[in-house]
RNA sequence: GGGUCGGUGCCCGAGUGGCCAAAGGGAGCUGACUGUAAAUCAGCCGGCACAGCCUACGGAGGUUCGAAUCCUUCCCGGCCCA
């Protein structure tokens, strides 16, 4: 492949540190072995993780060779960087499950298939469990001084922070994590040899930097770091929050249709920044888009664009069709069909007819049964604030009940709570 | 192990016997304005059978007409000492 995967990265925004100015260099000149290791806290990524793996996948179509490293080992430990409070322990049947998961959704957006850039997955339990506590600590604990791991600042921080604390468990993780990095430097990946590079999030800068320490000091050999800024938003708030919670890479978690109005929300100061990290776009079409992000062009291009290379072609294409059917215009023009696709990708539920029937169901109930509020009280504010509408027409009166004369086109009903969030209900 | 300070609603944080579903801030939600954006302004922000009732201030007991506030005990955390 043409072109040097640095230059890309740093156009794209996904440079922040580099242990050694010469990589670019270096990168361009062989076939390196990459390595990001990913938590398994959950059986999902979620598009906060998904940056590491793109990041991945970007190395890989420069021809080199990228591994997942799956923290399965680390993951029972828990990382303090970044991180406020001690992190709760999960078990190993919880761990294994987790990467089973994470695993499942890898293959999808990187190519494992064998060669000289094929993507490698390990777990690190395979030489984490094995090793002895007392090989580890004079092995590994004994190249480095607690002097310089209190120096770091994912450490400093829980000092500092005075209410908190940290645990002897979590000061360990960057010893462990460093170990992993020379255990992938030893390892011989057919083509390029050891591993002797690691990327990661900001945040992993420490535990990067800790790694190459010890690879020089015990194999007296050079290896390289190189982070990418944490995705933020321009508000402050952090990135990756839905209303309803995490937005994951599951579509049992967040279906496709939720992950496409994610992006569709994005602020106008971070949609380039999100279509330069997360999508492929050429960088002069992200400029074009960029220069006019209020025509929403920008933001379809960014949703559809993620929303493919996660749930792939078919589903990205329903998502942005149930969204233009949604936020298009006037429900009621909709014919059965457009709302019977629409009702299959965002959120919606069966309602049987005889709920219906004689006085109607309160739509202050159904409000709180589909979820679009989380309570009836909520729902009874939600009303009142004037912000729910049936069939796109807004409903202020409390006791509104729904009959069978609601019911647009094929038995459909639209219920809307706000701007942005929908709900349909089938009756059958 | 000893001493000491602390554990309050999604988060931070005030409250130290009734006026507390509990100040203030943040986050969140809704409305107006817009472009499914931001900023700004306004309202909401535990639940329900909703002018009332229930649940809630680490857990469990107790004192009291009445407790987040007092007592006992347990659990958890910070700091200092051993």
């Amino acid at each position: 492949m043409e072109g040097n995967v640095f230059d890309e990265l740093r156009w794209r925004g996904l440079v922040h540190q580099v242990t050694d100015d010469g990589l670019a260099a270096k990168l361009a000149g062989e076939p390196f072995t990459v390595y990001h290791g990913i938590d398994v806290t959950a059986d999902s990524l979620h598009v906060g993780s998904l940056v590491g793996v793109l990041v991945l996948r970007l190395f890989q179509s420069y021809g080199h060779r990228p591994v997942v490293l799956l923290g399965a080992g680390t993951t029972r430990i828990g990382d303090p960087s970044g991180k406020r409070a001690e992190r709760p322990l999960l078990s190993p049947e919880q761990i294994a499950a987790n990467a089973a998961g994470i695993q499942a959704q890898l293959e999808g957006l990187l190519d494992f298939r064998p060669g000289p850039a094929g993507a490698v997955l390990l777990d690190n339990t395979d030489w984490l469990g094995p090793l002895s506590l007392l090989d580890f600590l004079r092995d590994v604990g004994k190249h480095f001084t607690v002097n310089a791991m209190l120096a770091k600042d994912s450490v400093r921080a829980r000092f500092s922070e005075a209410d908190i604390g940290i645990s002897f468990t979590e000061f360990s993780y960057m010893l462990l994590q460093a170990y992993d990095f020379l255990h992938l430097f030893d390892t011989d990946f057919p083509g390029t040899g050891g591993c002797r590079l690691q990327v990661g999030g900001s945040d992993q800068w420490g535990n990067i930097t800790a790694g190459i320490d010890l690879i020089r000091r015990v194999r007296g050999a050079e290896a390289y770091g190189l982070t990418w800024p944490l995705v933020t938003k321009a508000d402050g708030t952090k990135f990756g929050k839905s209303e309803a919670g995490n937005v994951w890479l599951d579509p049992a978690r967040t279906s496709p249709y939720e992950l496409f109005q994610f992006w569709m929300h994005a602020d106008d100061r971070d949609v380039g920044r999100y279509l330069r990290t997360f999508t492929s776009l050429a960088e002069d079409e992200i400029v074009a888009l960029d220069l006019a992000p209020g025509d929403r062009r920008a933001h379809l291009a960014l949703a559809t664009a993620v929303t493919r290379l996660v749930h792939g072609g078919p589903a990205a294409a329903a998502a942005a069709q149930a969204s233009a059917a949604l936020f298009g215009g006037d429900l009621r023009a909709l014919s059965e069909t457009e709302l019977a696709t629409t009702f299959a990708d965002a959120p919606s539920s069966e309602l049987p007819l005889g709920r219906l029937a004689g006085a109607g169901v309160s739509l202050v109930d159904l409000l709180a049964e589909t979820g679009l509020v989380a309570s009836k009280t909520a729902a009874r504010t939600a009303v009142a604030q004037g912000g729910v509408s049936v069939n796109g027409a807004r409903e202020t009166d409390l006791e509104r009940r729904l009959t069978p004369a609601d019911l647009l086109a094929g038995g459909y009903l639209v219920l809307r709570r706000g701007k942005r969030s929908y709900h349909l209900l089938h009756v059958g």
